[in-house]
DNA sequence: GTACGTTCATTCAG
DNA sequence: CCTGAATGAACGTA
C-alpha cells in the first residue's frame, strides 16, 4: 500500500513473477520508469517523539460524546468581542434561537397572476413538511450556543457534512408522488430551524473554521457555515455601529448571472444589484441601478477599505445547470464606476483586487482549465496516462517535487483478480429489470436485496454507508448505465497520480468532487494471507488492503428518523461475508496510491454484485466529505489487531502517520 | 448536450 | 410583523 516513499524503488522486475500477472486481460503495464534518484529511505519505526492524541475520532461527531466537547453547556451571552465589524447580538437572533416553533405551513404570498400548486400536490408536500416537523424533535443538534455564533474548523466540517447526509437522504426518495424537490432547500431549512449552524453572526473578513479553496454545491451550504448569509442574493453585507452607523459589503458571490468579468485570478469586475438585470420576473423591464442595499454597501465598503470575501461560482459537470462555488479568500474593492449596460441602463461596477499571501484557490481551478483544454502543459508531467488506456479516462503521472521519475514497475489492473465468490444464504439469480432498475421498484431484487432502499442519488452519489452495498451484476438484464452499477463503471474522476513532499506517491484529483461520490475501487490480486519480512517472505507488503484491519467508526448518515418512512437499518457497520484481502504491489490501479491519513476525506464500502449466479464483494472507495480539486485523497488505514503479548513490539509493521491532522494517532498499518 | 424559460422555493433586510 | 428582492436550482422544452 503506498504509504511512503519506501517501496517505490524497489527492482522492476526481480522481485515478482511477472508472468503471472502478464497473462490476464485487460492488462496494461505501465511504462517502466526508474528513480533517478538516490533511495529513498523507508518508512521509520521510531516511537512517536512526541505526546499524541488518543481518543482520536476521524471528524467532529454528529452527535454523541465528543472528545472534548467545546462550550457545549454555554448558554450565556458571550460578549461581543471589541474587533470591529463583529455583529453584536441582536434580539432578533436570540428570539430566533428560542422559538423554533415549526410553523413551516405559513402562508406565502405569491405574486399575483401565478399559477399556484394543485391541491394534491400541496397536500403531499403538506404531509412531508409534517412528518419533517415531528422528525426534527427527535434530532439532536450538539451545536453549542457560542458554536453556532462563532465556528472553527471542526464545527463547519460538521455542519458542512450533516446538510449533504440530510440532503442526500431527502434526494433519495425518487417515487414521485413523495418526490422532494430542492433537497437543498428542505434541508438547509431543517438545520436551519435546529440551529445546526455556525458563524450565524456576521463578519467582515475571515469565517473561522472556513477555509480558503474549500467548494460547496448549494448557496444554503454557504450560508449554514456563515460564508455568505444570503439565500440568493450575490451580495452580503451587515451593519456596523461606530461613531458613525455604517454599511458594509462582507462577501459577494460572482456566479456569471450578471456581465461580470472573472477572467484574471486576483481580479473581479464586479457588477452591482437590481434594474431587473436578471429577474425571474415576467415584465423584462431594464432599470437603471440604485445606490442602496448592496449596491451602497459595495459603495461604501469601497471607502472604508474593507477585506470583502470572494466566491466564485462556475458550472459543474454534473448537469446542465449545476454550480460549484470556490472561497477564494479576501478582496478589497479598488474602484467603482457606472456604466451602461446592454441595455442602455445604468449599471454599477466595482473592480475588486485579492489581498497577496493568500493560498490560491481560484487559480488552481484556472490552471487545471489551461491543462484540460492544452493550452498550458502540466509542469513536472512524466505520463499523460499511467494507465495506458486501461481506464476510460487518463490518469497522469506527475513530480513537480524532486527528480523521481515514478514509482516502481507495477502493473495496472482496472478490477480486482483471483476474486473468489461466497454462499449467499439464499441463491440469487439478479434482478429482471428490463431497463434501468428503478428506485422503489420492489419487484427488482436487487433493490430487495438493499432493503428497497436504493443506494445512490439519480447523480450516482452514495445516499449512505451500510453493512453491504448490492449492485446489479454482470447477470443482471438491466442496461449497463442502471443507476446501480456506481462502482462498476470505472474511473469518472479525473485523477492524476503525483509524488507528495514526505510521503512518496499520492493521489489526488483535477476534479471537484462532492461527498458520496464514488472515486475508485481496490483493484489487486486477492489473497489468503500479508506476507510480513517477519514470516520470511522478503520484504513486507505494504500494497494491502485488508478488511480484517481494526477500523476506527465514523458517522457519515445521516440521523435516522429525520424522514418518517425512514426505518430501515442505519447501521454503518460493515458486514462482508469472509474476510478480503487485496494486495495491489505487483498490480493493482490508483487505489494502491491514495495515502493514509487519520483525518481522511475518503472512506471505503464494501460492494457486492453477481456474475454467473455466484456472488462476489469488492471494496468501493467514496469522498467522506466534498473535496476541492488537488487535494490530496487519503483513507484510513486502518490497524493490524497485533498480539502485544506475544512478546513482539506491538509497533511491528507499523508506520509513523505523517498526516499532520491534529488528531493523528501517531501510526498506522 | 446546451440554452433558455418556468416554477417553486428560502432568507434576510427594510 | 409583513413584504418583496435576490448572481437558485430543478426540470421541461427546443
Amino acid at each position: 500500500m503506498e504509504g511512503g516513499s519506501g517501496n517505490n524503488s524497489a527492482p522492476p522486475s526481480t522481485t515478482f513473477d511477472k508472468s503471472k500477472v502478464l497473462d490476464v486481460k485487460p492488462l496494461r503495464t505501465l511504462v517502466p520508469v526508474f528513480p533517478s534518484s538516490p533511495q529513498t529511505p523507508p518508512f521509520v519505526c521510531a516511537p512517536p517523539s512526541g505526546p499524541f492524541p488518543t481518543g482520536f475520532t476521524p471528524f467532529y461527531p454528529f452527535n454523541g460524546p465528543q472528545p472534548n466537547p467545546p462550550d457545549l453547556n454555554q448558554q450565556t451571552h458571550t460578549p461581543a468581542p471589541l474587533r470591529s465589524f463583529r455583529a453584536p447580538l441582536s434580539n432578533g437572533e436570540v428570539s430566533r434561537d428560542g422559538n423554533a416553533d415549526g410553523s413551516i405551513d405559513a402562508p406565502t404570498k405569491r405574486p399575483v397572476g401565478r399559477p399556484r400548486s394543485t391541491s394534491s400536490q400541496k397536500k403531499a408536500k403538506k404531509d412531508l413538511d409534517v412528518a419533517l416537523s415531528v422528525a426534527n424533535t427527535k434530532f439532536v443538534v450538539g451545536i453549542s450556543f457560542s458554536q453556532k455564533q462563532d465556528g472553527d474548523r471542526e464545527v463547519v466540517n460538521s455542519v458542512r457534512m450533516r446538510f449533504d447526509a440530510l440532503r442526500r437522504r431527502l434526494s433519495r426518495l425518487e417515487d414521485p408522488k413523495e418526490s422532494v424537490s430542492r433537497a437543498d432547500l428542505k434541508a438547509g431549512k431543517i438545520l436551519m430551524k435546529k440551529g445546526a449552524r455556525t458563524n450565524a453572526r456576521k463578519r467582515v473578513g475571515v469565517v473561522p473554521g472556513v477555509e480558503i479553496g474549500d467548494i460547496f454545491f448549494f448557496r444554503i451550504e454557504m450560508l449554514l457555515v456563515g460564508l455568505h448569509a444570503q439565500s440568493m442574493a450575490g451580495i452580503d453585507c451587515m451593519v456596523v455601529r461606530g461613531e458613525i452607523e455604517d454599511l458594509l459589503a462582507v462577501s459577494i458571490v460572482s456566479s456569471g448571472g450578471y456581465d461580470d468579468e472573472a477572467e484574471d485570478k486576483d481580479v473581479l469586475i464586479y457588477s452591482g444589484h437590481g434594474g431587473n438585470v436578471n429577474s425571474n420576473k415576467k415584465d423584462k423591464q431594464i432599470a437603471d441601478q440604485k445606490l442602496e442595499r448592496g449596491n451602497l454597501a459595495m459603495e461604501r465598503s469601497l471607502h472604508r477599505n474593507n477585506e470583502v470575501r470572494v466566491i466564485r461560482g462556475m458550472k459543474d459537470s454534473i448537469s446542465a445547470t449545476a454550480k460549484v462555488y470556490v472561497y477564494d479568500g479576501l478582496y478589497r474593492i479598488q474602484e467603482s464606476w457606472v456604466e451602461k449596460g446592454k441595455s442602455g441602463c445604468n449599471i454599477f461596477k466595482y473592480k475588486l483586487l485579492r489581498l497577496p499571501g493568500q493560498p490560491s484557490a481560484f487559480a488552481v481551478w484556472k490552471s487545471i482549465q489551461q491543462w484540460r483544454e492544452g493550452f498550458s502543459s502540466r509542469v513536472g508531467l512524466i505520463l499523460p496516462d499511467l494507465t495506458s488506456g486501461a481506464e476510460s479516462i487518463p490518469v497522469s503521472l506527475v513530480n513537480d517535487v524532486d527528480e523521481e521519475k515514478g514509482p516502481a514497475y507495477f502493473t495496472y489492473v482496472a478490477t480486482v483478480k483471483y476474486i473468489k465468490p461466497f454462499k449467499l444464504m439464499e441463491p440469487s439469480y439478479g434482478c429482471n429489470c428490463r431497463s434501468a432498475c428503478a428506485p422503489g421498484d420492489l419487484n427488482c431484487s436487487c433493490n430487495r436485496k438493499n432493503g428497497g432502499d436504493f443506494p445512490y442519488t439519480a447523480n450516482g452519489v452514495l445516499v449512505s454507508r451500510r453493512p453491504l452495498v448490492h449492485e446489479c451484476g454482470p447477470t443482471c438484464p438491466c442496461i449497463p448505465n442502471c443507476k446501480n452499477r456506481v462502482s462498476q463503471t470505472g474511473l469518472k474522476v479525473r485523477l492524476e497520480v503525483f509524488k507528495t513532499k514526505d510521503r512518496g506517491w499520492g493521489l489526488r484529483s483535477w476534479d471537484p468532487i462532492r461527498a458520496g461520490t464514488f472515486i475508485c475501487e481496490y483493484s489487486g490480486e486477492v489473497i489468503e494471507k500479508v506476507k510480513t519480512r517477519q514470516d520470511g517472505e522478503g520484504e513486507d507488503d505494504d500494497y494491502v488492503f485488508d478488511t480484517t484491519r481494526v477500523y476506527e467508526p465514523f458517522k457519515w448518515n445521516c440521523e435516522p428518523g429525520i424522514v418518517e418512512e425512514d426505518n430501515n437499518d442505519t447501521t454503518e457497520e460493515y458486514n462482508i461475508p469472509s474476510p478480503l484481502i487485496i494486495s495491489a504491489k505487483n498490480a493493482g490501479n490508483v487505489a494502491r496510491f491514495m495515502n493514509h491519513s487519520c483525518n481522511p476525506n475518503v472512506f471505503w464500502q464494501p460492494v457486492a454484485y453477481e456474475q454467473n449466479n455466484e456472488s462476489y464483494v469488492r471494496i468501493a472507495f467514496f469522498a467522506l466529505r466534498h473535496i476541492p480539486p488537488m487535494t490530496e485523497l487519503t483513507y484510513d488505514y486502518g490497524t493490524t489487531c497485533t498480539d502485544e503479548a506475544d512478546g513482539n513490539n506491538a509497533l511491528h509493521g507499523k508506520k509513523k502517520c505523517l498526516c499532520g491532522s491534529p488528531r493523528c494517532r501517531g501510526h498506522f498499518g
